[in-house]
DNA sequence: GAAAAATTGGACCGATTGGTCAAAATAAAC
DNA sequence: GTTTATTTTGACCAATCGGTCCAATTTTTC
């Protein structure tokens, strides 16, 4: 059986509201939020990534969750009911981070110059926040059951208006005719590529440190490829 | 704990030679292979892949497998002693099927078709066989335990060789100078995203006829990027 | 500082899963 | 057609894993 389809559709979403929400947990029935709340939460989500990301949903164990959140898995499970609850909460605040970078691509930019820096932006994304892509990238590679509704919701959403501002640039002259979507889909798997294939990049070139001649290379590929003639 | 690294190191390797033989078989102990073995063998292969792209090694299950294959579990564990084995002989076939496309790239060429002609065999590669591609992207995303020897060798090998070609070329100023092995992970990822990702193309997109578009997007963005001005 | 609430962890449980075994059924060899 | 080798399967086992329970401990509240 494939990884467990998680979510159960709830309507419509927004960007801001995005579907993901997990159970609150239990000590937050009542009253406020504890310190010792706050701080075991995020421990806990920070050991969730490390080892959703390194092994996908059913190759984590709760075991080492815990065990690299330093507490007990009984003490775990009384901050998350369940395992779907910590992927859930840890897929949701990477996402949040995910999203961000192309909704600062301006449409009154200069528009070579506009993408160059969104391409920067994800390439940065993909070394410093390795795991974070790998999360996602194991999420979408299993069919992406969590993700769909905001696949086909705020990032189509997304996706779409600034598809929209490429368009236009192009109908001004100011780029070579391609379509959106389809550069976008080339930026985010160049970009992406350098943290998800993290271990076939580092055999073949024999090092880990890639991100200035990857991006010397995207950049004349992709300005090259944009300019109008 | 992360998924097993099932092979230790068995010392230098070639292509011909790719170093993930499984275990015989233990109806091979005696005489030659039967009809019913090859059969079955065949048909377990097919159901592996499917099962073990779709949920990668630690997700898929043995009866699930087997069931594809249609067999009781202990029939296939008849063929293969551990599920290890069947998914290193899963891998090893689909291994020889995916490094063939570049060995084409002819240094003979002209340049720039030469590459357009590269992408449009891998973008095809990801519509036909795109289980293939997320097999190995799972393989890859969780640190490649089992393909590190391969990715350092005959890979890289592979990819070293290609890689003067490209640079011959750009020292002949043919091609744009860019740095040849930041190209090939380009065109690698640009081809396999829609594959590994097709979940998240298909949302976007709306639909699932993408090879049309794709080509010619990544046409013009590669054949514009490389061509010298 | 006592009472209440929140936090922790040892012991335990049922379900799943990879894998075994031995005996039955089928196909191949002569 | 009998013997021999191969193939198939039901029953079963041990380990792992998600999750529960409850008593002990610690922190907060007043």
């Amino acid at each position: 059986m494939p990884q467990e389809k998680i979510r159960e559709d709830r309507g419509p979403m927004t960007l801001t509201d995005l579907p993901l929400r997990h159970e609150t947990p239990p000590a937050r029935r009542t009253r406020k939020r504890t310190r010792i709340q706050a701080e075991n939460e995020a421990r806990i989500l920070d050991a969730a990534l490390a080892v959703f990301s390194a092994t996908g949903y059913r190759g984590a164990t709760l075991a080492e969750v815990a065990e690299r959140a330093g507490m007990t898995k009984p003490n775990l499970l009384y901050y998350f009911r369940r395992k779907e609850d910590i992927y859930l909460a840890v897929l949701t605040r990477t996402l949040e981070h995910w999203l961000a970078p192309l909704r600062d691509l301006n449409a009154d930019g200069e528009p070579v110059e506009e993408i160059r820096a969104y391409i920067r932006r994800k390439l940065q994304l993909a070394r410093d926040f390795p795991k974070e892509s790998q999360l996602f990238a194991n999420e979408v590679l299993h069919g992406a059951p969590n993700l769909m509704p905001v696949l086909r919701g705020p990032l189509k959403d997304q996706v779409d208006e600034k598809a929209a501002v490429i368009r236009g640039w192009i109908a001004d002259g100011r780029l070579t005719p391609v379509d959106p979507h389809h550069l976008i889909f080339m930026i985010w798997a160049t970009t992406q590529h350098y943290a998800d294939f993290a271990p076939q990049v580092g055999a073949v070139l024999g090092s880990n440190d890639w991100l200035d001649e990857a991006a010397a290379t995207l950049d004349a590929i992709f300005v090259g490829g944009l300019t109008p003639r």
